[in-house]
Formats: structure tokens, C-alpha cells, sequence
RNA sequence: GCCCCCAUAGUCUAGCGGCCCAGGACGUCACCCUUUCAAGGUGAAGAUCGCGGGUUCGAAUCCCGCUGGGGGUACCA
């Protein structure tokens, strides 16, 4: 069995192509080989579209899919038995099939300008008529024909669809869908400047690869029926049609910017892992059990059917999505996995040289005890570096002074707590032993007539410059004395200076 | 307008005639844990299965209509 993803490109892969792009990859090295066939995944480029080419949208297709985890059997960059795998580099074979359904009366050649078929349109339009093309060429003699041609008039080619009679298609998710002839237009398969729309191109490719099973969009729906009506044109058996439901916005309508990320290209630089992406979106359309929710790649190799695949529209949720990252990153990757992962994101903010994911690397242990202590609250791979800063930094950001006063707390108690704080670690407190660190603290708390909390806190500010972190004792022993000695002096200088006004106001 | 697709809680979904006065997950809320915040644990609220007709002893499940949402209606894919 052969699938194709088959992207244009004119622009950054899309979410939602991301999914169907998995959902064939998982039918062909999954599902298809899990029967013992052979599973092929082409990836074909359909840059076809001259106006709308962007330039270095293949390479970030390539890209997009690489870290997405999927691999391909056969395309553009590695060739394979049926290449070339861009349609631009495929332009006259496109244009023998187009005159060979000429040269059999199941296609013409259109010369009306788009001035006449946009005035036809709007006069269809004031009349409330359907718009369409209005066929005005399907007609022409032949030597009207050659007319036009020696007067050098430029021309599409259009297919001659059956006027009467009915088509049906089987979509595997929805069953048969009949479309009445009469409801169909005489497409466009090659267009005046010479290439091929998609669909000439697209079922020439298809069956020249030997695709077997065509899973797309639910945007080509409608014009399935022309491609079936195709494939019958050039005497070919039509493969098997499934189309993925969409994927929506969270408002209703298209996924777009408006609503957040939309290309994978931003989920990676937002510090969303591949798998858990991938999680996300098999599950946006396909279901197991209906209860088991977490998928590694090789489960999903494993357990995804098309059966499965559910035809109506799916919501796309961005709170799930970050929950299923969080959950891979808290539960699912090992910590020098997470480390490794984090420090490009932290290299990015100048926090660690970009060397130290190799555990090698002199800030790879701090950068792996610091992940350790973050990971239950890292969303994304983003939020490390601010998250894990005051552990890889010598100075601590500027923070307000006041956070350090605890409630129910003068200033001059606080002082006097971090005073004591200090002496202790003068004193020889070394924060590497947990155990001790948290007995002496709490003793001294005591001494001091201190809750506990009422103690941890000013610390906890003071070494980390935030009210909130992990567990206070691992906080420090990662830190390390000599740093939170550093800071905890900060933190008294700090209250001294803003003694004055503070005192006053309290 | 015309053609087509879809329709279970805010969201993703299980369900394919009786096991369902509907199960799981995200989100929400509460409680527990607790040095803060998370994470984790426990629990709760939330769906007259879009509406109306049928078929059937029996329907979320089958059929029809309606409504709603979505897609297409390009020399874009």
C-alpha cells in the first residue's frame, strides 16, 4: 500500500497538514505493515502554484516533518523508483495526458480571457444563477480552434465533464457520496502559462507513483468527483479516498494565526516536543479506546487503524495540547533527555553555552539537577529559562524588596531572620546535605519563634528572587552555599537600603 | 444562491439496537498533600446524546425532515 502527503509550498506547514501527513505516515509504516504489505510514504511537492511559490518553503516542509518524527520512503530529497517528486520538474508529462484527453474529446482547450469569466460570473451573480464557468469554448469548431491557435490567443485546458449522469466516490470514513453531473464544472487541468492545476497533476501523480490510498483534506471533498471522473478519462482504476476531517478554530472556521500558533515550525519554537504534538493531533480525529490517552510514536505505529478515523470536524485545543506537553515533559522523558532538550532554549537567552546539552560539558550537571527541580512545572521547553535562571546564573534579576517580608512579618524581623540565616551558613551549614539543611533551618525557626513558612519564605526570595519555587532544601543545595550565602547577604543589604520607606509604611 | 460533508458536556472523544437515566481525557470547582507554586491524589459540577417525526418490544445508535456548524463554488492548493 502507498500513501503520499502531497504539501504546496507556500508557506510554513500547517497543523493541520502535520496531521494528515501522520495520519498517512501511520497507515503506511504502521497500519499497512502491521498486515504485512508493503507500506511506501511518498512526499511529493505540488509547486504548481507559480504566484504563490515561496521559496524556502520546501526545505521547510522538510524540516517541519524531520522534527515531527515522520520519515518518508521516497521524495524529493532522496528520490525513489517513480521521482521526479515536484510536480515543476514533471511539467510535460502533465501536458501529454492534458492532449491526450484532447485528442480523445474528454478535454478542449478554453481561450476565454478572465475578463470574459469574471463577467460571466457577476452577470450569473446579479441573476442569482450559480457561478461557473459558463462552457462558452466547449463547443468551438475546429477551425475556430486552429484560429485562435495561429493567432497566437493563449489558452487553458479544460475537462469536458459529463453533462448528464451521476458520480459516485467511496470515502472509506463516510461511505458513497453521489454528485450529479449537471452540479460539475469543466475544471481547469492545465493552466495558460502551461502547468497543471492540482487536479491533472495531482491524478497523473497519483497513479504514476501508484498510490493506493489517497488521505487528504476534507477541503478536496468536492472536487473528488472531477478526479474520479479523471481517472476514468485516462482509463484508470481510481485509488482508495479518505479525507481527513478538519481541523478547526477554537471560534469555529479556519485555524488561524488569530488563534495562536498554526504552523509546526511555532510549536517547535515555542518549546512544544515532537511527540507530544504528535500525540495531540493523532488524537484530534482518531481514537483507540475512547480511554487510553497517551501515545508514543511507537504506539501509534501500533494501534492506529483509518478505521478509526472519525469524519466530523475536530476543535483544535491549545490547553490540551499544553497539557500533553507538560505530561511528556514531567512524566515521560527521561531527565537527560529533558536536559538536552532544554539547553537550546536556554542557550537562546544566554543562560548556558549551547554546548552543554553533551554531558560532557561542564554546565550539563546544573543544567540536569536544575531540569530535575523544574520539570513537574515546565508547560513548554520555553519557560526554562526563565524558570531555571537564578539556578544558572551567578547574579539573581532584580526583584521587589517587599517580597521578602513575609505576611504577618515586620521588616525588622525578616532582617533579623536572614541575619540569623547568614550566621548559620558562616557557621558551616552546607547546603549539599538536604537533611541537615532542613533540620538546622527548622530549629533555627523555632529559635527565632518563627513558623517554619514564616522563615522559608525570605529565604526562598532571597536565593531565588520569586515567591515561588521548588521544594525550598533542593532549591539551595542546587543553588549552592556559596550562592545562596551571596544572595541571602543581598537580600539583608537589599531591606536595609529600603528600610526607611518600608518601615514607615508598615 | 447552488453542491457536499458533519452533528454525544466549553473542548477532544467512547458508544456501531437492549450491558448507557451515556464511559474516558482536557478545562472548571472543591478537598487532601504541603515551606510557596506546581505536580500528584480524591471528589464534584457539567450532555433532556442539536430539534422534530418515524422504524422497532426496545434508539445516542437505523430512516426522513429541519436547524446549526463547516467545506467547495479560482488559470490556489
Amino acid at each position: 500500500m502507498r500513501v503520499r502527503f502531497a504539501p504546496s509550498p507556500t508557506g510554513s506547514l500547517h497543523v493541520g497538514g502535520g496531521r494528515t501527513a501522520l495520519f498517512n505516515w501511520l497507515f503506511a509504516h504502521g497500519e499497512a505493515r502491521r498486515q504485512g504489505k508493503d507500506g511506501a510514504f511518498v512526499l511529493r511537492i505540488e509547486d504548481t502554484d507559480q504566484k504563490r511559490f515561496v521559496q524556502d518553503a520546501t526545505q521547510g516542509i522538510f524540516d517541519a516533518l524531520g522534527w515531527f518524527g515522520l520519515t518518508w520512503d521516497e521524495g524529493p530529497d532522496r528520490g525513489g523508483p517513480y521521482g521526479p517528486y515536484t510536480q515543476s520538474e514533471r511539467t510535460t508529462l502533465y501536458r501529454e495526458h492534458a492532449d491526450r484527453l484532447i485528442a480523445q474529446g474528454q478535454a478542449y482547450r478554453c481561450f476565454c480571457t478572465p475578463e470574459r469569466l469574471e463577467r460571466v460570473r457577476e452577470e450569473q451573480r446579479a441573476r442569482k444563477q450559480p457561478p461557473g464557468y459558463d462552457r462558452h469554448c466547449r463547443n468551438l469548431s475546429a477551425t475556430e480552434v486552429e484560429e485562435n491557435l495561429t493567432a497566437g490567443k493563449s489558452f487553458v485546458v479544460r475537462f469536458a465533464t459529463p453533462l448528464e449522469g451521476e458520480t459516485r466516490i467511496v470515502d472509506l470514513l463516510r461511505g458513497e457520496i453521489v454528485y450529479q453531473n449537471e452540479n460539475l464544472e469543466d475544471l481547469v487541468l492545465l493552466k495558460s502559462d502551461g502547468f497543471p492545476t492540482y487536479h491533472l497533476a495531482n491524478v497523473v501523480d497519483d497513479h504514476l507513483m501508484a498510490i493506493t490510498h489517497i488521505m487528504r483534506g476534507d477541503e478536496w471533498i468536492s472536487t473528488a468527483p472531477l478526479h474520479v471522473l479523471l481517472y476514468g478519462a485516462f482509463g484508470w482504476e481510481v485509488p482508495a479516498l479518505a479525507h481527513m476531517p478538519l481541523i478547526l478554530a477554537p471560534g469555529g472556521g479556519k485555524l488561524s494565526k488569530r488563534h495562536g500558533s498554526t504552523a509546526m515550525e511555532e510549536f517547535r519554537a515555542q518549546g512544544y516536543l515532537p511527540e507530544a504534538l504528535m500525540n495531540y493531533l493523532a488524537l484530534l480525529g482518531w481514537s483507540f479506546d475512547g480511554q487510553t490517552e497517551i501515545f508514543s510514536p511507537e504506539d501509534l505505529l501500533e494501534k492506529f487503524t483509518l478505521e478509526r478515523v472519525s469524519p466530523s470536524p475536530a476543535t483544535f485545543d491549545y490547553a490540551k495540547l499544553r497539557w500533553f506537553n507538560a505530561h511528556y515533559i514531567n512524566h515521560v522523558l527521561t531527565l537527560d533527555d529533558l536536559a538536552a532538550r532544554v539547553v537550546p532554549f536556554l542557550a537562546a537567552a544566554g543562560l548556558v553555552d549551547s554546548g552543554a546539552s553533551d554531558p560532557g560539558h561542564t554546565d550539563y550537571p546544573l543544567v540536569r539537577d536544575a531540569a530535575a527541580l523544574l520539570k513537574d512545572r515546565l508547560e513548554t521547553l520555553a519557560d526554562a529559562p526563565d524558570l531555571m535562571r537564578s539556578f544558572l546564573q551567578d547574579e539573581l534579576e532584580p526583584y521587589d524588596p517587599t517580597l521578602l517580608v513575609p505576611k504577618k512579618l515586620g521588616v525588622l524581623e525578616t532582617l533579623d531572620a536572614l541575619v540569623a540565616v547568614e550566621r548559620v551558613l558562616d557557621d558551616g551549614l552546607d547546603v549539599a546535605d538536604e537533611v541537615a539543611t532542613e533540620a538546622r533551618l527548622r530549629g533555627l525557626a523555632e529559635e527565632l519563634g518563627l513558623k517554619a513558612g514564616q522563615l522559608f519564605m525570605p529565604i526562598r526570595v532571597a536565593v531565588t528572587g520569586r515567591t515561588q519555587s521548588p521544594g525550598l532544601f533542593e532549591t539551595l543545595r542546587v543553588t549552592g552555599t556559596v550562592r545562596c550565602r551571596e544572595r541571602i547577604a543581598a537580600a539583608i543589604a537589599l531591606l536595609r537600603d529600603h528600610g526607611d520607606e518600608t518601615l514607615t509604611a508598615d
